[in-house]
DNA sequence: GTACAAAACGAACGATCGTGCTTAACAAAG
DNA sequence: CTTTGTTAAGCACGATCGTTCGTTTTGTAC
């Protein structure tokens, strides 16, 4: 079954370390976006997979260290479930959409517990120097940078105003989207999610060049520009 | 220079506990903003403050009702720092636009040292059920409200457009005071403030009526329905 | 000055925190 | 089979957590 190549670059048994690796993980970036990367703990972490606080320990070396790995982890689900189905859209206004769509989806089928990971945890490690704050503002920057210039792409397809600020913009609709994960989370109140994506395009509408008008209809958006619906 | 009823309900001296029931609440609203209210612990709060840990646990009993009198505490602040100078102000679009600007100047000028108080708070405690939760959600939603109220009361006096959705409209206002103190204080950048205005004054200026646009003229907002300045 | 209640303290509790150090279980290579 | 290197466990450490208890200090009222 094994590739020879896998064969040679896997000694002994590190693979089966490289596994439990991640189902620990899987199980701390739960954790963590309801408590907190400071709320998770070794010990919890241990009981809830089974293991003994020194075994699972090993793997990371320190706390510090574990807290990067999950915040790493929870990246790459943030990339799974945003990032990448937005991508599948053709550049422009049609993908800028489907960014915030995406986004808010995610906060809507919970896919962490504790809500968007990475709103949480900014908020809790944004006074708190060191290499996990560090990671987690460049994380941040480079979601709302990539909305930015989705915007500036929008605007050389000549989908968008050009005399759109789409600094602003992405800080508007990054906005909406931070306050309806936050208000989801705080209320249970599925009902944000329309106040969002009625903010969302309106602040679109606003831009688009008369054109594009269109694609942005209020009741026909989710048609015209379907978006990809979350798995029950 | 007592009153006598003063003399009176107040026996032997429980005034030096409220006294310093006030220092320690003024201490902890501090830390716990930076450290959570949950990472705000009793013995770091004593040793801040020179006391012993049982001398302070006693003025309350148990940590969630240090965390409860933290986070009324805090509404306090809040309701000096933001309400208070925006009701100065008359009633509809002038005050609601104070609200908001209030708000961004309290951020601004870092009442808080981890940033505005319930938005953290809300965050950390909302996959936390308690009393401590409850108290916050119910804090949140009324300034939520009460942004919401006066939009309406500004519709009610003509200033906005009785079409425009008052849910909708402090949906979007209360998430640009969000995100500005998210940006803030993860990146340090004062210009999110400048951002949230722009965005604020925008929704304000789609739903008002003609006679009132002159107010909202984008350079001169700030000297027609001038702002309190921050105290340096 | 004496009485007395509130306030603050000091010491200790069991639990849990992050972190080491020393082994046992395990899988692949010879 | 044995050898070898990795993975996980066991146990213990010092520190700190929230909490309790009995004692001492403090301030006011008589």
């Amino acid at each position: 079954m094994k590739a020879i190549s896998e064969i040679r670059t896997l000694r002994h048994n590190e693979a089966r370390g490289a596994r439990t690796r991640e189902e620990i993980l899987q199980a701390a970036v739960h954790i963590a976006s309801e408590e907190g990367l400071e709320g998770l703990t070794i010990g919890r972490l241990a009981d809830e997979l089974h293991m003994s606080k020194s075994g699972l320990f090993a793997h990371f070396g320190s706390k510090e260290e574990l807290q990067l790995a999950v915040v790493s982890k929870a990246r790459d689900i943030f990339v799974r479930e945003v990032v990448e189905p937005a991508y599948k859209r053709d550049r422009g206004l049609a993908r800028l959409l489907a960014m915030i769509d995406e986004w808010l989806a995610y906060v809507g089928r919970n896919v962490f517990r504790g809500g968007c990971f990475f709103m949480s945890s900014a908020i809790e490690f944004d006074s708190r120097p060191g290499q996990v704050r560090d990671l987690i503002a460049e994380l941040s920057r480079s979601w709302l940078d990539a909305i930015e210039q989705e915007a500036r792409f929008a605007q050389a397809l000549g989908q968008l105003d050009a005399r759109v600020d789409a600094a602003q913009l992405a800080f508007e609709l990054h906005a909406l989207g931070h306050e309806a994960n936050w208000c989801y989370n705080l209320f249970q109140d599925k009902r944000v999610f329309e106040r969002a994506r009625t903010g969302v395009l309106d602040r679109l509408r606003q831009g688009a060049t008369p054109g594009l008008l269109s694609l942005l209809a209020s009741k026909g958006a989710r048609k015209k520009i379907p978006t990809r619906k979350a798995k029950a």
